[in-house]
DNA sequence: GCTGGCACTCTGTGTTCCCGAGTGCCAAGT
DNA sequence: ACTTGGCACTCGGGAACACAGAGTGCCAGC
């Protein structure tokens, strides 16, 4: 058990606490927590002393109690049952109260070993959304490497039928896009040739967030017989670009809410993960920091997930954020080990995609 | 109400069913099938008779009753509670008694052009799940096109650095499937050039699974110092239509399935649905024929789908079929509709992947 | 400021009871 | 030979009720 970290008068907040809440309070606040995670029912003063030794008497507990309860950090569900953390009250106990937990060396091993097997960029994220979700027993998702922060690899052309291409834009990061183009004329293949030379030679290496500027005098480049088409495809890359951009999420381990005792809202729960948008607003802003983002409850901004919390952090290849992953789960979660499974994960999966 | 359809003595089931059971015993077990999957509530004699007029009387209704329980048609959760049909019950329904519902003219305005405004095959495949999954309030599952039944369209080598290349095989059915190779030795562009070209030529056109026999003496015809290298494009590329054969699967609708009051087995149900292969084998294997495939509770091989029925079809563009595709919902679901439905999106993607 | 004691308040559980829907069977009717 | 009304019987589920147990708040004493 780790030593209780209180710095009092840090922040804004710190002043309130440090006045008011002494340090017995934030240990009593912390065992209601870690026993409530792990019980799933309210809990008494009287268990509290039994399971905690705190070195007072439930009468005691009690007094704290009632003043957790005045600040807001617990409630109860009636009269004369125990006590629950409220939402301020996890928020309390992430921030302050607990140490996030490293996971074992069987399981660094396994992510390692699991994640180093993936073939491709698809492979990585299928393995990972999955190693999440296996890891927390929660819901887990991952979403795609922002194809902004990208840079183009390569644009191929692939001839269909006279009057159809087929472009395909592979990244840096692996991700691959394709996308059939119907094109005005009918355009034969050399000359197919020549514009895939001149689309590569102009876009190799180049930011996707900077192919926008950098195509824009593109058709002058080309035969005026093949303006039209080059205009056209242009057009459906830029589509592309901001189509799908950070659009594709995988999720994992659905089955998991099932366990927990989701009573309520499970369809809403299972609504949102069908809803990408909400999902994504979820997993929040990709930050520069690589900092965990913890929503709690009533946190997110999304109605029907009261009853939820995520837990996110960022990943990329080197220092650059490229998407974000996290898990999803009731707010009653073990935040320590929560955190500490995703922190690894995050961290693994920017490992492996730097080295590739 | 479509008239009673019992063309009797049919085939080996028919001699039981024109002795034992006659025409108003079929109505009565069509009654209890209708009544139950709309009220989900076990359905008495009394209601019965006042509900459809069956023109004779609950007594009689009982005496039918008891014939139908005797032929393990329907049964009672208790006694004296009314009567719920059976898996058999629910199969001689789909399977005699029901005609398949039509979608309605507005139903199938908005299928069209809801799947025409796809842009690939992916898009196409992501709305056709949707699209299921509204339709018919249940979850929807549909199966990517089988590479074995494509011929290969193009198959493209992307030099990414100086000993790696990524393959991307571009399908007749608009799929496309990507790999990184690491390569034995250092290559330069224009024997990798050289390689595609003859890849290509060798491939175009070239149905997936006559590649391996197809592909055994490509070596030979590249210059001795590239052999190597592509044994190993080979071997990646024959991995390839290996590996992801059949493999992939998108799901709609997870969340019909806590509307629906599946108290029980909601986890189990879940975890099948993460579970592809399970999947797969539930879709059932793609036939010849366009029929509609219809599993009734314990009739499909999964321990744990004991309470869910899969109606599935297949798809493909012309007369080959692709893949499957279908919806999972609880026993108790309204047949007519669901296969009504199933078998009209299966229509309108084969159309849609025929005309790209 | 902590503690033990005490009275009080609930929830959840178990019990009992009863209503009503539904059945099976039988004898009478067509 | 089937259908029908009648009747006794069964059983699930809801209402009413009591009660044990956990938990609380408060107070007086240390």
């Amino acid at each position: 058990m780790p030593a209780l970290s209180f710095p009092s008068g840090t922040d804004a907040d710190g002043r309130e606490v440090s006045t008011l809440v002494d340090d017995r309070k934030l240990a009593v606040l912390r065992a209601i927590v870690e026993d409530y995670v792990s019980t799933n029912e309210p809990v008494g003063s009287k268990a509290l002393t039994e399971r905690h030794n705190l070195g007072v008497s439930p009468a005691t507990v009690r007094n704290d109690m009632a003043a957790l309860e005045e600040l807001g950090y617990i409630t109860q569900p009636h009269t004369s049952a125990g006590r629950v953390p409220t939402d301020k009250g996890y928020r309390l106990f992430v921030d302050r109260l607990s140490q996030v937990k490293p996971l074992s060396a069987a399981e660094r091993r396994a992510i390692e070993t699991f994640l180093a097997g993936a073939v491709d960029l698809d492979d990585v994220v299928t393995r990972t959304v999955r190693l999440l979700a296996q890891l927390t027993r929660q819901v887990a998702v991952v979403q795609y490497p922002a194809l902004s922060h990208s840079t183009v690899r390569h644009i191929e052309l692939v001839p269909l039928t006279e009057r159809r291409v087929m472009m395909v834009l592979i990244t840096n990061t692996g991700r691959v896009e394709q996308r059939v183009i119907e094109l005005p004329d009918v355009i034969d293949d050399s000359r197919i040739a020549h514009m895939r030379a001149v689309l590569n030679a102009c876009l190799d290496g180049c930011g996707l967030a900077q192919v926008p500027d950098t195509v824009a005098d593109l058709p002058d480049r080309v035969p005026v017989e093949d303006r039209s088409s080059m205009v056209t495809i242009l057009s459906v890359l830029l589509e592309t670009l901001v189509e799908r951009h950070d659009e594709r999420l995988v999720i994992a381990g659905a089955a998991n809410l099932a366990a927990a005792d989701f009573t309520i809202g499970l369809r809403e729960v299972l609504e949102a993960l069908e809803e990408q948008v909400v999902l994504i607003r979820l997993l929040g802003e990709t930050t520069d920091t690589s900092a965990i983002t913890v929503r709690i409850g009533s946190e997110n901004p999304y109605t029907g997930l009261r009853g939820t919390s995520i837990v996110a952090a960022g990943y990329g290849s080197g220092d650059k954020q490229l998407a974000r992953l996290g898990v999803l789960g009731p707010t009653r979660m073990d935040y320590p080990v929560t955190i500490g499974a995703v922190r690894a994960v995050a961290r693994y999966v920017s490992q492996i995609l730097t080295a590739s």
